[in-house]
DNA sequence: ATCCTGGCCCGTAGGGCGTACGGGCCAGTG
DNA sequence: CACTGGCCCGTACGCCCTACGGGCCAGGAT
């Protein structure tokens, strides 16, 4: 199922890649019928509509209608490939608008960047560690300018940024991974529980697990009712901002 | 890179593996030399020690001294088995401690699942949606008792839990991923930063993302000189907390 | 006008993977 | 003593990534 896709290349390939620092030759055969900007559309539609698992390299090449190892002229390998497409990705994000006060501000930004993985649900499978692109620079310079001038370190700032988009990535994970367990199993939350919860039942008895077995019912109960994924998610989400309240009062304490 | 296992097969007889629903059997060749708890050991140490990217059927039947696919008599294939791996390890949780205010049982629970993941770093890659195994159930029980008869709704409690364990989550993965980039490029931080910084620098120049240039400046300086990842953590779990301390006081207004 | 060169394209092949299928083996039961 | 059903597993199929090397051809050099 998992792991990463290592890459391992040149990280200063990577980076020629990534800032597209490549001045057109003109030597060699006629005009490219390829270059890396469709290779990583291509892939981006794939993983979009099929899941990450879905994407290969074949697939790449037979959705562009060529040969498998012709991307290698254009990308390193599929880990480049990967990277490419999430910095290629994080470039839908508005990162110009900086109006309003912090709380506002991050949680634009919080909701924004769902929206963005739930378009995209592979980015979350890709780690973005030492991934120095572009529009990946752009997305954290814009969300650190909304924590600035409250009187936090820059330590503090890194850390609310990350607090917030790591709340926002940990519940868009838990949504799709459900959606793809359902898709999977073609069963509905519903369906599922229907047909599966006697037999839970017949092995963990209530008594055991008795808050587990009631709070379990009462959210399906809740979810199969008037269930608003966003209202879920903002819950969540203020709880984070009021934390981060805590934070920058205690940082302003006489201006407050 | 990524996917997930899909898994699909027969709920029931996943849940009957969870559980272990087995009479010994009596008809057959003498006694099994196999059984799924030396599957799931196995196949746990393989993935602790070398990634879930290693964690193959054939690796594994290897390091049992079995063909590979004796395994399937025991397992139905690989989802199965992660499902197994999964609920195992949380087989290791203390679940039974329920001391203490709700503040300091939440940061317990987030500390000893910080220090499962890292022991097991594989299982944050592994969907848990409708895996219904003993120890995870035990798991949520536990965890949803820190937060009961405090006044809050099922649904918020189970919230609370979930924002506590998305924020775990999501730290231990920032820290996992940046730990497997750095063995895989065989560089640690502040070489790969020496070597690439220059480049970089050359990309993208200060004043076009100021805000991000100075605070990654002052972060890389803070993790170079006295870095303590648990202090890190903890800044970042306080903040959780007090959220949730915003919803605890808003839900108990008289009595506090 | 000819040759060279270097970019592009890609067929082949090697070493992985998960697992369907079917068959050999053998302890206990009938 | 035959049978049966659990155990074990070799083979094979269809995927995957990608190293390697070769064919092709437009433009530059001579």
């Amino acid at each position: 199922m998992p792991s990463q896709h290592g890459k391992s290349g040149d990280p200063a390939r990577s980076l020629s890649l990534l800032w597209r620092t490549q001045e057109p030759t003109s030597r060699g055969r006629g005009k490219p019928g390829l270059n890396v900007d469709r290779i990583v559309a291509a892939a981006t539609g794939l993983a979009d509509s099929e899941g990450i698992a879905a994407l290969s390299m074949r697939r790449v090449a037979d959705a562009l209608g060529v040969g498998t190892m012709s991307l290698y002229t254009y990308v390193p390998g599929k880990g480049e490939l990967l990277d490419l497409m999430v910095d290629a990705a994080y470039g839908d994000l508005d990162t110009d608008d900086r109006s309003g006060a912090w709380r506002e501000r991050l949680r634009r930004i919080a909701f924004a960047n769902r929206a963005l993985y739930v378009r995209h649900p592979w980015m979350l499978q890709v780690v973005t560690t030492r991934l120095l692109g572009p529009n990946l620079i752009a997305k954290y310079d814009h969300e650190l300018s909304a924590v600035d001038g409250l009187n936090l370190s820059e330590v503090e700032m890194d850390s609310t940024v990350n607090l917030v988009n790591g709340y926002v990535e940990s519940t868009v994970r838990q949504t799709l991974g459900a959606e793809q367990v359902a898709r999977d199993s073609g069963m509905d939350d519903e369906q599922w529980w229907r047909t599966y919860d006697p037999l839970l039942a017949a092995l963990a008895d209530d008594t055991r697990f008795p808050t587990a077995s009631r709070v379990g019912t009462a959210v399906g109960r809740a979810h199969q009712a008037v269930y608003d994924p966003d209202h879920e998610f903002s819950f969540g989400l203020e709880r984070v901002l009021d934390g981060v309240r805590a934070l920058v009062d205690s940082r302003a304490p006489t201006d407050d």
